[in-house]
DNA sequence: CATGAATGAGGTTTCATTCAT
DNA sequence: TATGAATGAAACCTCATTCAT
């Protein structure tokens, strides 16, 4: 974030104008995709409002049209992003409600993995935004966002109880996060990330076996690799 | 970052200068201690050199005697940050050498939210200046130290040995990042802190136990609270 | 040239952008005027961008829109300058070509002076300018443009001959820059100025006359008064 | 020249103190050198009062205790110059008193060249501080006493008689000026160097056979190789 | 006397944002 | 509506000069 920039009283993430004709959404399209590639090539540094609309051919005018200031871009490129994500973890959790809590936990972290190692740059990218701009609202929503649907899942876990399923699907929903930036920003390759996801998914899966009271005897379970 | 800021040559933490006089000395200190408090209040965003300089009573050229520039007063301050965490973990991993492994993960998880919990601000502040210079030697030096006091420790175990203790390290110490940087950033009261601390610690000694080969039967586990 | 200043990779004199709307070439044209103005009561040393786009009535963006930098305005505004000058001279000489020694001679000075003398403050302001960077791109073409027009001269001289006109070219492109430059700085009164231009005519005849051979039997010389 | 730099109301060139100790008379001749040297890789562009008196080896303070600016520093130092090329000058009239036109000529413009390319660097370097400063006392004396040391001598040549012999004084002592900086910016080789030296000679001698008034039948001249 | 830390005005440059065209 | 030139506050950084030690 430039300081320059961004009246201190930070605006939400909204576009200032709905677009409604084709046109403004391709525009906008456009400027979204640019401001991640020249977050992608710079980081937040070099990313500068007019960098970002030459790479997407529009003007800068034409930019302001569409984003009141630099944040209100920012915000709403971050917004899409961590939407995209939580989504990914609510779909994933929402297709195990019912199941056991083995079958929870590899679904998670399957889906959580997926959707960040899509496109490690970006992921990169947006969490050095994300980190600066930790306090506010757009990643508070997104995280209160994917702790409930983990909340919900845990509670229909067909083969446990939880005494605090708030606190568990908090756990849940940040463990990840540390091991997974560690391998974005080493940019680690593929079989190490894959190795990190079996032993994280061993990790939940026994947290969830421990923190979880039995509805029934536990089954004998296998070792991880 | 600031865009104005920072050479794209990224210069080592070190001062340019060595403190020969008392005066020096207290200058130095002086400007980090500065320097945190100016990130605590305003973010990575507002700080300016010139404000860090302001805080710390001193001229902008006195700043500019003990750092070549902008960023390695800043590398400067995470290392000294990213020391004193990585320090208390190594502290706690040596200490741990040779007990069982439920020792091992209460010690270690204790000492993380000790040290990251000591100046909750702080810890705030520098995460979101780690993650923008994520790719950096400062930070990446950080990682490997912890990592390897992690994977030693292991080695040591009374009770588990492990397959790929580098694997396991780098899982411990990268999990506790993610609840501890959300508990910070929501600035969430100490019962829910201690809470959360109980939870990681049961989840460590889970995964330790699942994933590591018992030496001899291994003992009746307690259940979390 | 200013040590704030100036990024020691040299730039080109080319503006960074290229002016396609009427009001840019307008501000172009004030900031290279402003310029000369500057340097004219000040001199190199109290030469700033910010005196610059002050004295231009314009801000100081709108310079860097088109001049990335202090030394590339310096560059642009020096190299117009000897443009000038050299284009001068090649005149001069061109519309010599085929003619006697003594005419070319009497030509050339003549021309060198009339620029020169036309704007004797502009003359003396970059003379400082040239001196600072003449080991430069644009002082090193200027260099050679003159000489070689010089060159070409020589060689359609009707009565001489010449065994190194390069050489010559070389003496007669630079006799002038001293005494030209020492009355400029002390503000000789035009008379002054004319006998020195008159004895310089004679001093180029005659050595044109010693170091050319003879195509003929040379004419009589008169006396210079 | 620097714009932090040197207040306002140039200063004499006189040094604050005179040294009347050995080890005053160290330092200053240490830093006048250290002077040369960094005006040397860098020019005038890049020299500092600090780079200086780090180069002497010793403190800024001292060097502050010997010239009162860095104004003053530079003016003694170009004084220095310019007083060793004069003198090469005045010693080449003096010796050539009484002779005739041509070895007047021959004796100083060898000299002159042998001066100046004695150490073509710093002829080169302190060109360009004494175009920044031409319009100073330090640069207008060392004209003028040139100027007079050409006039004297040329009244004493005993084959010829000028008119106006401050003119053709003026006109000597500034002639050589723009070719041998041409040489020494553009790192000519010493043959090119020496070809440029027989023409100027040349050049020297046919003038002053031409502007003065026989005093007796002028003898048949050789031609310039 | 020498030292070198401290000063701080001021220079260069950037970039979010506006608005005439 | 789109454009992009213009703006100017503000950031980074330098260095001549001073003065306590």
């Amino acid at each position: 974030m430039n300081s320059h920039s961004v009246s201190t009283s930070r605006t939400p993430p909204k576009p200032r104008k709905v677009p409604v004709q084709a046109r403004s959404t391709i525009t906008v399209k456009a400027i979204h995709t640019a401001c991640i590639q020249v977050l992608l090539d710079g980081g937040l540094d070099r990313m500068t409002t007019t960098r970002v609309a030459a790479r997407a051919g529009v003007s800068v005018g034409s930019l302001y049209q569409y984003y009141p200031n630099k944040h209100s871009l920012l915000a709403a490129v971050l917004n899409e992003y961590l939407t995209q994500v939580v989504e990914a973890v609510e779909d994933a959790c929402r297709q195990s409600h019912g199941q056991e809590t083995t079958a929870m936990a590899s679904a998670v972290v399957e889906a959580f993995f997926k959707i960040k190692f899509a496109e490690p740059g970006v992921s990169h990218a947006l969490h050095a935004v994300a980190a600066e701009v930790s306090g506010e609202e757009v990643v508070r929503r997104a995280t209160l966002r994917s702790q409930k649907a983990f909340e919900v899942m845990l509670s229909t876990a067909s083969d446990r109880h939880f005494e605090d399923p708030a606190l568990a699907a908090f756990v849940l929903s940040t463990v990840g996060i540390g091991p997974v930036q560690a391998l974005l920003s080493s940019e680690a390759p593929p079989p190490v990330v894959d190795a990190v996801r079996r032993h994280l998914t061993a990790m939940t899966i026994a947290y969830l076996r421990e923190v979880g009271i039995s509805r029934k005897p536990a089954l004998k379970v296998g070792r991880v690799r």
